[in-house]
DNA sequence: TCTGGGGTCCTAGGACCC
DNA sequence: TCTGGGGTCCTAGGACCC
């Protein structure tokens, strides 16, 4: 490990929330929740009556009764996002995205240029402040596990600085909660063993935490509670699953209902693969019921497809095959995901097959060979025939 | 009748994250 | 606390292959 605090999280404080006080004036200073049935960010001062995220609205509310509620615009975030993203990559190449609203960067390869991390940091917070008019927290730390504590700590509108030496001071008095991979089940678990900081945590020994929790779970905790924690900061990073799902109320719904609400979450999903360049595999359709309990089916197609059709056609199968779950134990979620994502290379070569009969392959392949170089026929060719000329036509 | 070791893929479920 | 929509990773058994 380097003597040097390296590794930054940047995280947005209350981002939603904060995009809409940006946005209009009159919501400066006042608690504002973002959401609709269910509150998806709230300000701090909304957070000050103990509003937390995922919380009913009228809970909220019931909390904090001069709160605004305000709908979601997902497009502002995104912009919002792209910019601080922009500000995120003009700091350093080396920038791993976390979701809309994190990120880890590493400065590592700049000390020389542009000065101690602590620096960087702060100007990259005034840079999102000053052009995007947002407050963001950022963590420093020689690892990223440490840097993402350390965020969190420094919340909101923080920096905070955690310098290599200092760790293990900082960290063990910590609740477990803080440790990333500990939710409220572990929590739980640990608790039980009258383990409640990270010190505790760190004071039992490998065997005991594996034997407590399992293998992975003990060997990470055990890991992080002595800040051990070698990830370096990646780039081009893929997701590896795009999905979508939709809640439908309490009240019962007929399959036929269910199967329209389906084929629109194809529909959606396939768009996004298409949008994204990706094809998947795996069709993964997720089902939850009025007690909250959840199942999941899926099933793997030899092919990888961004088509709206046959991913609907595995999607129907799996539903159909949950069917007795679905008549007796009241459908509350369904959803759609697809997996074992790839570049969708061979999905646009399928297209042009497709669209014409068999004997137009060879121009087809003469295309692919243009467009792909001359090593990609013989799998296209192999695609030809895995899909024959009875695969329908598709609108696209 | 008795019988190894290692690897990958598929499927289902569970925990966790924002 | 009665719950949205988007994800990630791990475990574990079975099939299948060499």
């Amino acid at each position: 490990m380097v003597d040097t605090a390296t590794i930054l999280h940047a995280d947005l404080d209350s981002f939603y929330a904060s995009v809409e006080q940006r946005d209009d004036p009159a919501l400066r200073g006042r608690p504002v929740l973002v959401g609709g049935g269910v509150v998806l960010a709230a300000s701090y001062e909304a957070k000050a009556f103990g509003v937390r995220t995922p919380m009913g609205v009228a809970q909220a509310r019931a909390l904090c009764p001069g709160a605004v509620v305000v709908p979601p615009r997902m497009s502002a975030y995104a912009t919002a996002s792209r910019s601080v993203f922009g500000i995120f990559r003009d700091t350093t190449p080396l920038v791993e995205p976390i979701s809309i609203d994190e990120a880890f960067l590493d400065v590592g390869g700049l000390l020389r240029i542009r000065g101690a991390p602590a620096r960087i940091a702060a100007r990259l917070r005034a840079q999102v402040r000053d052009r995007v008019g947002l407050p963001i927290t950022v963590g420093v730390a020689r690892t990223k596990f440490l840097a993402k504590v350390a965020s969190g700590v420094g919340k909101p509108d923080g920096l905070l600085v955690v310098a290599p030496g200092g760790e293990l001071a900082f960290l063990h008095p910590l609740g477990v909660e803080r440790l990333w991979g500990v939710g409220p089940v572990t929590a739980a678990k640990l608790r039980e063993q009258r383990l409640r900081t990270v010190g505790d945590v760190a004071r039992v020994g490998e065997a005991a935490l594996v034997a407590m929790l399992g293998r992975h779970t003990g060997r990470h905790l055990h890991a992080l509670a002595h800040n051990h924690d070698p990830r370096p900061v990646r780039t081009g990073v893929r997701r590896s699953s795009i999905g979508a799902q939709c809640a439908l109320g309490g009240r019962p719904r007929a399959f036929a209902e269910i199967d329209a609400t389906l084929a629109a979450l194809v529909d959606r999903v396939t768009r996004r693969m298409r949008a994204a360049h990706r094809a998947g595999r795996t069709v993964t359709v997720r089902l939850r019921f009025r007690d909250f309990a959840r199942v999941t089916r899926s099933r793997s197609m030899r092919v990888p497809t961004s088509l709206t059709q046959p991913v609907l056609d595995v999607a129907r199968g799996l539903l159909e095959q949950a069917h007795p779950m679905i008549a007796t134990r009241g459908l509350t979620l369904v959803g759609v995901a697809v997996g074992n994502l790839e570049s969708d290379r061979f999905q646009q070569l399928e297209l042009p097959i497709r669209a014409g009969a068999p004997e137009v392959l060879d121009a087809a392949l003469d295309a692919v060979r243009d467009r792909f170089g001359a090593a990609s026929v013989t799998r296209a060719a192999t695609l030809g025939r895995e899909l024959g000329p009875s695969v329908p036509l598709l609108p696209d």
